[in-house]
DNA sequence: CGATTTGTTGATCTTACTCAATAATCGTGG
DNA sequence: CCACGATTATTGAGTAAGATCAACAAATCG
């Protein structure tokens, strides 16, 4: 019971149970990870997690509200890379050259921790589990960059759209939220970007899955009608 | 002296450079890493090191020849995810699931070091600057699949290709080998599958890029004539 | 050396982009 | 709270980059 209250904490306060999946720490060593980590300001709109350029020196666990991480090309144009929702960890990709290639950005009021790296080696050369799961999670962002590649790849931009929104459905379900019904919390132009698409492309596809009655669009709120058309648009193994 | 020959013998054995970078760890972590390495059999071209759906069980290191990483979406074409070629690692997309969800086949006759995941896991908890090394190395990956992201969302045809050469120049390079004639070691239907582009498309561009004297193709041996002009097509910040 | 696979080139077609105009939404200050 | 300007989204028309289809050439392999 102990055990189970520590958890639950640990999942409430700072989003960490991604950090600390349930089960694989003891209550002590979920502690000593609690201890770690940071109660970040919130972040109003616009506001930036980090620059490109910038020094690495931590990981950052969203707890509420979304992040857009992004580059900027040659030309200055902005590369959306990914998008954070509540519970996910980003900044891992600036670990390697200690440096970020990327920014961060709130997209809306968003409420962040701060994850020092330097204490997760540290914690990690100590706590087993904890290094098992770091490998995990670092493993798992490479799995789902490569699936966006292969989305990019060979995708028409309808399956985009789709397996775009059910990605979102998905990991709002996780998280006990509604995978129906949502709100985007980015821009269609943010969408176009991270799809390789144009943004009028975005808004005709919407349209068209709303004509389809697959969706209900009305402005950034979303309406699932139809998961099982929506996966078979996207052409997901993975099914309603 | 003692130092620097175990750090070449690991080196030249096993492409074990890109696991043990040089200066990180002493001779005695060295030896220790190199102790769980087994040697493998060479594959002959279109054998394959492991299928989609395999259990997890260990990392690998390409010592000679070049694997491709693939996946088959589903309607049962392939899609490719990844070249690597010696020196380089592979298989830590599967550690999340402990399953591949991709295959991995010998585009050419290739000599592979097997690398047990349980032995990296238990040796980096006791080795501090291997588990270091370990993040960096995963770390990295989610860059490179980041950096593929971008090319595949935002980049023309001639970019692409450029940017793919350039890219396996500066990997030769990098394993001090020429950087402006190699062969490539793959077909142009997997150079296209890759990039998300047809194969009639790679053809052209080649050809194109071989008109404006930027390159001499001749089947697969390429030779790069002007490194400068290559990068510029590449729209890379990076130069000859 | 012939068969099969792999690569090149040409002609046509399609998807999604670009440009342009309009509509809706958002944010701000009166 | 409403009005205004600014940003963001939608819709239409025309265009272009790259896909597809098809024929042929070259390399590879048994």
């Amino acid at each position: 019971m102990n055990a189970k209250a520590s958890f639950t904490v640990s999942c409430q306060n700072c989003g960490l149970n991604e950090l600390c999946l349930p089960h694989t720490l003891s209550v002590d060593e979920m502690d000593e990870v609690d201890s770690i980590v940071k109660r970040g300001k919130p972040l109003q709109r616009g506001e930036y997690l980090f620059h490109a350029g910038d020094d690495f020196s931590s990981l950052f666990a969203v707890r509420s509200g979304s992040i857009k991480v992004f580059s900027i090309d040659d030309k200055g144009e902005e590369q959306v890379i990914a998008f954070y929702l509540p519970g996910e960890i980003l900044g891992m990709d600036a670990i390697d050259s200690a440096r970020h290639i990327s920014a961060a950005k709130a997209l809306e009021t968003a409420s962040v921790c701060e994850i020092p790296y330097r204490d997760v080696e540290k914690l990690s050369a100590n706590i087993q589990n904890l290094q098992v799961h770091m490998y995990k999670l670092l493993s798992r962002e490479i799995r789902i960059d490569q699936e966006l590649q292969m989305l990019l790849a060979k995708k028409t931009s309808e399956e985009r759209i789709g397996a775009f929104l059910m990605n979102l459905s998905m990991r709002y379900e996780q998280r006990r939220l509604s995978a129906t019904r949502f709100r985007l919390p980015m821009a269609r132009s943010d969408i176009a970007n991270y799809l390789g698409l144009a943004v009028e492309t975005v808004s005709r596809v919407f349209t068209r899955l709303q004509t389809m009655g697959v969706l209900k669009v009305e402005g950034k709120e979303i309406e699932i009608l139809d998961r099982h058309s929506l996966c078979d648009i996207a052409h997901l193994k993975t099914d309603a």
